[in-house]
DNA sequence: CTCTGAGTTTAGCCATTGCTAAACTGACTG
DNA sequence: CAGTCAGTTTAGCAATGGCTAAACTCAGAG
C-alpha cells in the first residue's frame, strides 16, 4: 500500500503545481477585464515569456479545463477557470494588502505576494485578513 | 530568493530556481547535525522522494558547488553549501516564528513557511523579525 | 481582390524533477 | 572469507516549462 505519508515538502510541491495555472487564469481575467479579450501575445507581454511557451501552456490551461480556445483565437475562461482567478484575485490581494499593512514598501509588497500567494493556507489567509482589519 | 527585479513574474521563477537547492541543503545540514552524516537515503526519507530523484538532485548539487560527494559515499556541504545552508535555515526560522507570533497553529505554521520562505526579501525578513520583536 | 505583416502554430531542442526496474557495491554476518 | 542484502547507481521513461527557427493565418491596407 501506498504509504502517501504527507510532510510539509509534499505541500509545498503541490502548491507549485498549481501555481503556473493560478497566476495564468489571473492574467486572463484581468486582460480581459482590461482589454475586452485576450490574446496570447497579452500573456507573453505580461509573464515576459516567448509567445511559444504561452500557446503550449495555455493549451495545458485548455486540457484542464480551465480555459477555452481556438487556433487563432482569443482565450476566454471557462466557468472552472473564472472561479479560481476569483479566488486566486482575493487570496493574493489579501496577502499584498497584509505585507502593506506590515509597513512594506508598494514594489516589494508587489514582488513577494506573487510568490508567497501560492503557499498561503486558508488559516493563514484568514489571519491575515483580520491583521488588515486590526490595522484600519 | 529575491534576486533579478524585470517583473513581478520573472522574480517569483527565479525563486524557484533556487527554493530546491536551498531546502536540500537545510535538511543536509539538519541530517549531518543530527546523525553526524548524511546518506542518500535519509534526503529520501525527509523528502519522501524516491532515491533515484534523490541521487540525481545530489549530482546537480555538486555540480553547483553545494555539496561534495564520492559514489557510495555520505554527502557533505562544502563551504558555499554551508553559508546557504545557514543563510536559509535562518530565514525559515524566521519565517516560521513570524507565523507563530501572528497566532497560527503550529502545524500550519511549519507546512506554510516551508513554501514562503522562499519568497521573501530582505525587506520583508527584516519587518517579519521586528514583529516578532515587538510581540516579546 | 490581393498582398502583407502581426500574431499564432508547429517542429525541435534543452533542463529540471518526478518515476520504476534492474544492476551493482560493500559492509556486516554467519 | 563467502554470502547476503540494504543502499546506491544506471537506464530509460514522462510531464512541465523554458527556448529559437520556420511555417502558417487572417484581417486590414492598398
Ligand atoms: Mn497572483
Ligand atoms: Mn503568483
Ligand atoms: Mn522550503
Ligand atoms: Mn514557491
Amino acid at each position: 500500500m501506498a504509504t502517501a505519508k504527507q510532510n510539509r515538502h509534499s505541500r509545498t510541491r503541490s502548491d507549485h503545481a498549481t501555481e503556473l495555472t493560478e497566476d495564468y487564469v489571473e492574467a486572463i481575467f484581468d486582460i480581459v477585464a482590461a482589454n475586452g479579450t485576450c490574446r496570447a501575445v497579452d500573456l507573453a507581454n505580461q509573464f515576459q515569456v516567448s509567445h511559444v511557451t504561452i500557446n503550449r501552456t495555455v493549451g495545458r490551461l485548455q486540457r484542464d479545463g480551465y480555459v477555452e480556445t481556438e487556433p487563432y483565437g482569443p482565450i476566454e475562461l471557462t466557468t472552472k477557470g473564472t472561479k479560481l482567478a476569483k479566488a486566486s484575485k482575493e487570496r493574493h490581494q489579501i496577502v499584498l494588502d497584509f505585507l502593506l499593512a506590515l509597513g512594506i514598501s508598494r514594489s516589494t509588497a508587489i514582488a513577494d505576494s506573487e510568490g508567497i500567494e501560492h503557499h498561503v493556507s486558508p488559516e493563514t489567509l484568514n489571519a491575515m485578513k483580520e491583521f488588515i482589519e486590526s490595522k484600519d
